[in-house]
RNA sequence: GGUCCCGUGGUGAAGUUGGAGUUCACGCCGGCCUGUCAAGCCGGAGGUCGCGGGUUCGAGUCCCGUCGGGACCGCCA
């Protein structure tokens, strides 16, 4: 139907007879004998210079055969690739009519209610702002694949419909028909899978995975949502971390970045420098270590505290008033501090606060200096718990300082060594694991178990990029003795285990090789590299904040027959 | 479960101290127009101010509730 598309032809194609198919992007018209008509693919866009007879309006979708004609240099449009170019002498077949959309299928439905993008998305996604990220998914995709397969990685699928495993997220349920009473869950991840196929010989196992969570919805949160999902047998961390590597830096290169090395990086070092396990490694801003200058000092909120650390916010002085200070401070107490010291800097170097009295000569002058003070700055210090301290900081230094996602650069980055448990189960009394219970915990650290459990290390590893946690991995546990261990500290009994368990755990029996793993968050990686802050901007049919689809009206209820069926009874809204 | 923001012709916005469904831009329909490229000019049509209730002589505007959308907290081992 077509020899080129619209957003191919050059000068050099000049003089040649062609024929493109497309939609009506503009239509210009100059009188009864002249109208211009943009004619768009996913391509791009291409001049047609017609008769103004044919009643041709935006969106229809045309067949147009003409000639390449070079345009006169004062007509060339340099905004356009094809600006050099247009087809003239134009004959126009319309393939199909079209109603005027309801909003402009160009950059400027970017401020159209979301809404109203979702429910009319065949034509959003007619947008070269939705194809082109949609052409970066698919690109990504595929360069991960590469990436995988030339690593001796043996893509198998996993199955949709499986136990369910209350341990987690909460799962999307399936009712059984054959077996009213019983529900198959949709995974929330094929973590289970994946470690029976290592004990099954396969070695390298890799999926692009469709995972489900119930969880609420968010800019970076899809009910549904892709991972590349990995296991290797017979490594150790950095194997998974290299492997892993190859691809995302495969992935950033297919859509046009280049990454440079990946950091690697403690989760103490993490915290400490920068208050977060997910650093934003594009910009400074560390958390300046405060608490010896203050060792002896007269300064009550100051006096005593385990960790005192302060930020540079730069020259941010003036742009921020005593409401933003106070908003500032706000928000600090509301994530567990106690308060949040400010210090502006002043044209003379000294410090203008409510509190600048209470800092000797001495403390100033060790503040300016560890934090590089220069007039016009703004400090911020927080005295607290190290967790506290350093938690409320980060925040802080990524709502000040976080560059926009689409500027770049892309900084990959390896967190290692995260705590083996966070937190204790109020009602249990036992640790809470950080990241799954058949996680490793870090050789150096298992005589501390039973000892110093919230101290002891754990093999897992979370990959990072321009602050969004892309996703996680660990070294897993295959031997029984020391999953008995962890089992026991975490107070789930024999019984609960094969209850719960059992059908990954007695496999582990027959031999279970040394195996590691990870999975990351594929819709997460596209929206950064694309350029974009929200993931339903890089998938196709995404769900609303409320889990509803716009366009196809999901979820609906479904009929009494189909109920009836399942065994399945629907009670009367809560009132 | 919670906090905050938004909802006004097809689209995006403005609407002051409560005073007539009002305004602007784009789009749409009709006309003019032979070099535009977000073409231009002239004319026209198009509204359940999300929905329900309340206060008031009078509500887009104030109050209560509700629905929808979004950001965040909780949640996401």
């Amino acid at each position: 139907m077509r020899t080129h598309q619209c957003g191919e032809l050059r000068a050099e194609h000049v003089g040649q007879t062609v024929t493109l198919t497309g939609w009506v992007a503009t239509r210009r018209e100059h009188g009864e004998k002249l109208a211009f008509v943009d004619l768009r693919d996913h391509s791009g866009v291409t001049q047609c210079v017609v008769d103004n007879t044919v009643d041709v309006r935006a969106e229809y979708v045309l067949q147009v055969t003409g000639v390449v004609a070079a345009r006169p240099d004062e007509n060339v449009n340099t905004k356009l690739p094809t600006g050099a170019i247009e087809i003239q002498q134009c004959s126009v077949v319309i393939l199909n009519a079209a109603e005027p959309p309801p909003f402009p299928i160009s950059e400027r439905a970017d401020n159209v209610a979301e809404n109203t993008r979702l429910q009319y998305r065949y034509l959003d996604i007619r947008r070269e702002r939705m194809q082109k990220n949609l052409r970066i998914r698919a690109a990504v995709n595929s360069a991960i694949r590469s990436a995988m397969e030339a690593q001796g990685f043996v893509e198998v699928e996993t199955p949709m419909l499986v136990p369910s495993t209350p341990e987690g997220a909460r799962e999307f349920i399936v009712p059984s028909r054959q077996q009213p009473g019983s529900f198959y869950a949709l995974p929330q991840s094929p973590q289970l899978f994946k470690q029976l196929l290592m004990v099954a010989g396969v070695d390298r196992y890799y999926q692009i995975a469709r995972c489900l969570r119930d969880e609420d919805l968010r800019a970076d949160r899809q009910y549904e949502f892709m991972q590349l999902d990995a296991e290797m047998s017979f490594v150790e961390q950095d194997d998974v971390h290299t492997a892993i590597g190859n691809a995302v830096i495969a992935a950033a290169r297919a859509a046009g970045h280049e990454t440079g090395e990946i950091v690697k990086m403690t989760w103490h070092e993490a915290m400490n420098r920068f208050g977060v396990d997910k650093p934003d490694l594009r910009f400074g801003m560390e958390l300046t270590e405060l608490t010896d200058v203050f060792s002896a000092t007269e300064f009550k909120a100051f006096a005593g505290a385990a960790c005192i650390k302060g930020i540079n916010a730069g020259g941010k002085a003036e742009e921020y008033g005593r409401n933003k200070l106070d908003g500032l401070t706000d928000r600090a107490k509301k994530m567990g501090a106690k308060g949040l010291v400010w210090l502006k800097v002043a044209a003379d170097g000294t410090f203008e606060s409510p509190v600048a009295k209470f800092l000797s000569e001495a403390e100033a002058a060790a503040v300016r200096e560890r934090l590089s003070a220069q007039p016009g700055d703004l400090i911020l210090i927080v005295a607290d718990e190290w967790s506290t301290t350093c938690e409320v900081l980060g925040q802080l230094r990524n709502d000040l300082g976080r560059p926009p996602v689409f500027e770049g650069p892309y900084r990959y980055l390896w967190v290692v060594d995260f705590p083996m448990f966070v937190g204790v189960d109020e009602a249990s009394g036992r640790p809470k694991p950080g990241h799954h219970p058949f996680t490793q915990p870090h050789p150096e650290d298992v005589h501390l178990l039973e000892s110093d459990p919230m101290n002891v290390r754990s093999q897992a590893y979370d990959l990072v990029l321009n602050g969004w946690e892309l996703g996680s991995g660990s070294i897993r546990i295959h031997q029984p003795e020391l999953q008995a261990r962890i089992f026991d500290l975490l107070g789930i009994d024999e019984e609960e285990q094969q209850r719960k368990f059992g059908f990954f755990l007695n496999p582990f029996r027959y031999g279970a090789p040394p195996h590691g793993g990870f999975a990351f968050g594929i819709d997460r990686l596209v929206a950064i590299l694309a350029g974009e802050e929200n993931i339903r901007e890089v998938i196709a049919f995404p769900k609303t904040q409320s889990g509803a689809d716009p366009m196809t009206n999901a979820p609906t209820p479904v009929s009494a027959k189909q109920l009836d069926e399942l065994g399945i009874r629907v009670l009367p809204p809560k009132s």
